[in-house]
DNA sequence: TATCGCATTTCGCGGTACGAAATGGATAAG
DNA sequence: CTTATCCATTTCGTACCGCGAAATGCGATA
């Protein structure tokens, strides 16, 4: 219950990294050196670190974790739990009331986290769940076909690319694509988002569309839109979408799937390829299959992160089993 | 949407400490002396601290709070968003990183929080958001009709008592409830559960009672027992169940209903009062009503602090809207 | 190649967090 | 009522740790 880090996902510093620095085959990295957030060399590991951890704010956040674990916590539970001084643990515990995360009271004994830890917690469903499901299958992807994988999420009526192997892939056409917003309508995502999301949403985007004046989506685009997309999901689990070949870059063309949790498409991922280089033969075993078994392990990832979530219905545990006498009446 | 802090429900240090020390035809407090965990005297506002809140603590959380805002965070972007000096931001990302609450990673370029942020706020849903929706009302409710009100959850085939108002009740029969755990069979709260919890898990705690060895439940108990359950279903909305007069203490009765969100029942709350003290015919208008009303309450602040929660249906933001360029093809 | 932006690191000072020991509030037992 | 005991909280002086201005240097862009 503890070990809510899926090793298969969590692998950051494992078979991921090994997939940044490791794979000669695809880029001779030197040894270890730095990582710095705005390289786009697919570094990921740290090697050494300057600061030395900040001990006050570790223990912080433990103490802060077992006021979570004993949901109503006295100084001396949490002194068993972490073993840390008690002048330590009231300091800690004054702090973070202070900020209001936690609550003290003695109408019912002891301290507890209040609602504003949410905030400590909000930013993690959407991409950076995404990304953490899909970081690792998408890096493997990119080893064994060599063209680069991006992942998107909707953005407004854009794509929004959040994620992308094109640093460790040999052939990426250009340095990065982080951030770009390519249109729902003619980009490969856009389109893989629009075909299998549900059915209201779908209406209501193409609404915001249609009165967008930047659009020109007149009733003849919607209509041959509308029968691409059911193009789209007749062609079973597997299909994927293609970019409008009249975008650019004319001489690539990119393929695209959604990945999606019960009945909704949370992010899209996708595989862009020089045209020339794979013959339209070839497509299906070298791109089309990889690519599928590559959302279908993400899509478990998913599935199991989506649990510690409390996103979908039953959460509520009961507090943890008592200790507590027996009530006499 | 960054203030979730309810005002209303909020009130630690407002009406509800009023309640505590301010109200003196209940007690007369003299100075707002120091507030201790295991004191039972209801106080509950700190007066001065002893320590200064940490500030690294507190710059650290900051931060992380800030890595929840922007979903993909870049130095720059946390420093625009806290004012703090970069340098302690990337001591403190670190020190997360460390502790694995934060992943960085050039592939998508920027810092993220992980799935691990989740032990920091695991144990708000349960007892942490009751008390947070029950606090104030309850104390009102135990001002207005002077008997202790205690609030309870369910804990394996019992209620375990989480919060009590006999502080601040100028007849509290007793020093502590707290921690104690009344019988699901014979307690006013544990019968206002089972009434009103729904039919599969009254089936699945009925199933454990039989084959508890304690509970010495036959067929004849059991049918009894779910007569009387349907009796109080059937009482309507304001209906509430009594403790059974065969308990300790027989000079007091007990009167508790149902706390809901939705169909489940999340606790339970109850009165306790001496029946000398109250004439049978008075007990509808004495006790029932205000409770009711509390309940009532109680209800739309759980309904309300749920929504921030993440625990029913639509969560997943998009990512916060696009300084980002739109994409070239 | 040169230039620039920005993530990261250095380093020495100053204040702040540490925690053993003391305090005293509060309950439980007699 | 008094005593014993528990435990949350505070004191206080020292050691050390976090601070942040300034320096560094990687990577991107032209």
């Amino acid at each position: 219950m503890e070990g809510l880090s899926h090793p298969a996902i969590m692998a950051h510093s494992d078979e991921a990294n090994a997939a940044c620095f490791g794979a000669p085959e695809l880029r001779e990295e030197k040894s270890p050196t730095r990582c710095r957030t705005n390289s786009r060399r697919g570094l990921s590991d740290p090697g050494r670190r300057s600061y030395p951890p900040v001990e006050a704010v570790r223990r912080a956040l433990e103490i802060l974790r077992a006021v979570n674990r004993l949901r109503i916590a006295s100084v001396t539970a949490i002194h068993a739990a972490t073993h840390l001084p008690k002048p330590t643990i009231i300091r800690m515990l004054e702090t973070l009331m202070a900020d209001g995360y936690v609550a003290r009271d003695n109408m019912f004994g002891g301290y507890r986290v209040t609602c504003k830890v949410h905030e400590l917690t909000k930013g993690y469903d959407g991409i950076s769940m995404i990304i953490e499901a899909s970081r690792a299958p998408a890096i493997e992807l990119t080893r064994r076909i060599k063209w680069p994988i991006g992942i998107g999420v909707l953005d407004g009526l854009a794509i929004s690319i959040q994620f992308w192997t094109g640093a460790i892939s040999p052939w990426a056409h250009t340095s990065t694509v982080l951030g770009l917003r390519p249109a729902l309508l003619s980009s490969a995502m856009g389109r893989a988002y629009m075909a299998f999301c549900p059915d209201d949403e779908r209406e209501k985007i193409l609404a915001c569309l249609r009165t967008d004046p930047l659009q020109d989506f007149d009733l003849e685009k919607e209509t041959k839109f509308r029968q691409l997309l059911a193009r789209l999901r007749n062609g079973g689990s597997c299909g994927f979408a293609v970019r409008d070949p009249r975008t650019e870059p004319k001489q690539m063309t990119t393929l695209a799937m959604p990945l999606m949790f019960e009945d909704r498409v949370l992010a899209a991922i996708s595989v862009s390829f020089y045209k020339s280089a794979v013959p339209l033969q070839n497509i299906s075993k070298q791109i089309v299959a990889p690519l599928s078994e590559t959302r279908q392990k993400i899509e478990e990832n998913l599935a199991l992160l989506m649990r510690g979530t409390g996103i979908h219905g039953d959460a509520i545990e009961p507090v943890p089993h008592g200790l507590a006498p027996l009530a006499p009446g």
